[in-house]
DNA sequence: TTTTTTTAAATTGTATGCAATTTATTATCA
DNA sequence: TGATAATAAATTGCATACAATTTAAAAAAA
């Protein structure tokens, strides 16, 4: 195993830790949101909104890094499960606005355990945990300028 | 904002930093892997069989942590592009091995300067990265006992 | 040996992600 | 003002992810 190969090794890629830890973060997620009858996605798009909604599919992107293309069905979805409304702004057409259902702001304060019963899955300590996202967010930062 | 909030808020995700970082950094090797024609899973799968071939779909599953559901059809993709060879276990007809073709070899070559072109997009000092890189994958291991 | 269980892939169905294009609306320019 | 450009969502098409089920083959038990 020469120096060449060392450079393509799995283990190396910083992408692949990523990648893998995602999904595997996500797995862990997938149980206790289907309490909330949520999928991970959703999940998080409803954490923006419960942070700040009568914004724009457009804004909400720019919060998610996600685009129209994977946004626009999941909103619909969301309002069709009556959480969020979905409405045209007045003043100007081309905008979507989104809000919060008295529906979905209830389902708010169901969700507020679930970073407790993640965190107890996870078996980490609270600061590790801290420390590590904060460093991602600062890599995170370095990658994507407008974040 | 009361502690409740807080709780809930994006930025204080975990799981929020990982799943955008993780999709950031993917991005990035978007345009620089459309140059050998393969995908971001399909990079990793090929850096997965450039270091051991001549194993199983479930093997090649357990190195990526991704399912049949996920790789036979990505698997059949490689194939029809001939840079592997799909055959069943003589011994045991339930398992198919997965090889690299010379073709698929071949690709390694080129594949070789793609570490690099990534690190120089990323413009990050590479202790940092390998740090960072270092402890998500002891998290990994925390979170996924068999890695 | 026949039946049952286990195992490995493949298949099915649902939900993303995202590039590229299209549609509708607004802003800008000639 | 009328034509053009820019903008925001929606749509289209392709490639994952993954749970759940099915199929085929091998192992284990009766």
């Amino acid at each position: 195993m020469n120096d060449k190969d060392e450079l393509l090794k799995l283990e190396n890629q910083l992408c692949f830790a990523f990648y893998a830890c995602s999904r595997e973060i996500t797995k862990l997620y997938r149980p206790i949101l289907s309490e909330l009858d949520l999928t991970y996605t959703q999940y998080i798009t409803m954490l923006a909104l419960w942070e700040k909604d009568g914004v724009t599919v457009k804004d909400l992107g720019a919060r998610l890094l996600l685009d129209s293309g994977t946004l626009t069905p999941l909103l619909k979805k969301l309002e069709a499960m009556q959480l969020i409304t979905r409405d045209r702004d007045k003043a100007d057409e081309r905008n979507l606005v989104i809000r919060v259902t008295e529906h979905g702001a209830q389902l708010k304060e169901k969700a507020m355990c679930v970073p407790a019963q993640l965190s107890q899955q996870m078996n980490i300590p609270i600061e590790e945990v801290n420390s590590i996202r904060d460093q991602i967010q600062d890599l995170l930062s370095k990658l994507e300028p407008t974040v």
